[in-house]
DNA sequence: TAGTGGTCTAGACCACCTC
DNA sequence: AGGTGGTCTAGACCACTAC
């Protein structure tokens, strides 16, 4: 006999029709009522498999429009190279990736004097709760809201660098700002963990059901000391990172 | 008025309280018909909010146990010095790793001829579908299921290191014992991504809903060529992954 | 206006856990 | 035995999208 439960029979029987693409990318599927017909389920049964696939990352829904299989395209960032001064480029890093992947980069800006939270006060080597820039970037690519980023500097670092705690873009880009001024990250201490978004960051970056977030998480230090603490919230379906390590001569194309 | 669905300000509510530790972790939730009571709502309603919250992997659920709010403890894996010949160690990486962090490893093993898939075979270099030797571990941590990997060595690689396409562990570490043979990988190419898992996933890494899969693959280069291809898949609500670039003596506890 | 998904209810029965 | 969550139904009404 069959003990798998009916909603569950639902959504592996269209998720595998999704797998073998008799649904493609971005196709719709059958409505709910023609969907509870064909297996002799009630509405409320089949919505229950639907549910799970879109809470799969599989599908998404809308009203009055239906189920549509969800279609993927990802970005691919290389954290390796990003922001290394020994890779020249001009402006500031995302731009300059996101326009050579002949994509259009768009950002809103906003820049505060905030409390450090306590894991990036730990990170700074700061007390937790003393005072800090925050950068913050909500960043789209062809009008797609793609990520967030939250930049802390330290108080200490503002007097030597006070253009960080002015508003507007810095347009060469923080980083060549700050070696200009004599803060020259030397290297980049990076975590990278994922969950579900929060509502707030399901609405900043809207975010459906079943699409998980990216943290990318980077301490940039001076010889001295730990000079900024940014934390970059990624579209878990948009996004893939990448770095390079040791010698990958072999690997052709390098720069 | 508010605007609002009732089973989102079910969700809103309880999510509020379990950030504000009124319901800290791993303690449990009032019962369903006690909330439906304290909402003026219907069971179904409360179990849709409480299904929200289960998908943004804030709480379990259990048959007749209750609901409870999940608690985490990650694990932090340094992926910069993992598997370097460089940083001296004993063993697989893996199980140095944990036992490292006071844990105790455990994994089961497999050894098979398989077909490149695609993703692979491009990694690697070789006609897609060509024969690969895949050895496959299945990595727990203090009994919990923590990991799969899954690594992939081109058809060539074989003649000169036998070992690898034999069953069994290799004790010294597959990269020692390739090293030891003359193909030693002087460069790493790492891609992260995530999603949800698929069921087959969910099942082998005993993951519940609302915990998406953190996804590694690295490819291993020797001088000349890629040497294999490790796809390492996550429970994502246990493991952070950090990388080291440049100099960071200023960080401390180096080693 | 017709069809789609979104919300909600009331009630039934089952499966699992604890006592 | 009694409480918990898990599954399922039938039906109502609302909100959005298309034509």
């Amino acid at each position: 006999m069959n003990r798998q439960p009916k909603y569950r029979q639902v959504a592996d029987a269209l998720r595998r029709e999704i797998d073998d693409s008799t649904y493609g990318p971005g196709e719709r599927l059958p409505s709910e009522s023609e969907l509870a017909k064909r297996f002799t389920a009630s509405r409320n049964t089949v919505r229950a498999g639907l549910n799970l696939l879109v809470s799969e990352g599989l599908i998404t829904s809308s009203q009055g429009l239906g189920y549509e299989v969800r279609s993927h395209e990802v970005f691919e960032l290389n954290a390796s190279r990003f922001e290394n001064l020994n890779f020249p480029q001009s402006g500031d890093a995302y731009s300059t990736d996101v326009t050579a992947a002949g994509r259009r980069p768009h950002q809103t800006f906003r820049v505060e004097m905030q409390p450090a939270p306590a894991e990036v006060a730990e990170r700074l080597k700061v007390e937790p709760g003393s005072t800090a820039v925050l950068r913050h970037c909500h960043r789209y690519v062809d009008d797609v809201p793609w990520s967030t980023q939250a930049t802390y500097y330290p108080g200490w670092l503002v007097d030597r660098a006070p253009r960080l705690a002015q508003p507007g873009d810095i347009e060469e880009g923080t980083t060549r700002y700050l070696a200009a001024h004599g803060i020259e990250q030397v290297g980049y201490f990076d975590e990278i963990s994922t969950r579900m978004p929060t509502p707030e960051e399901a609405r900043l970056l809207e975010i459906g059901a079943g699409v998980p977030v990216l943290l990318w998480q980077r301490t940039g230090h001076t010889a001295d000391a730990p000079a900024r603490c940014t934390i970059t919230t990624f579209r878990g379906d948009l996004n893939r990172m990448n770095y390079e390590i040791g010698d990958l001569a072999a690997r052709g194309e390098s720069l």
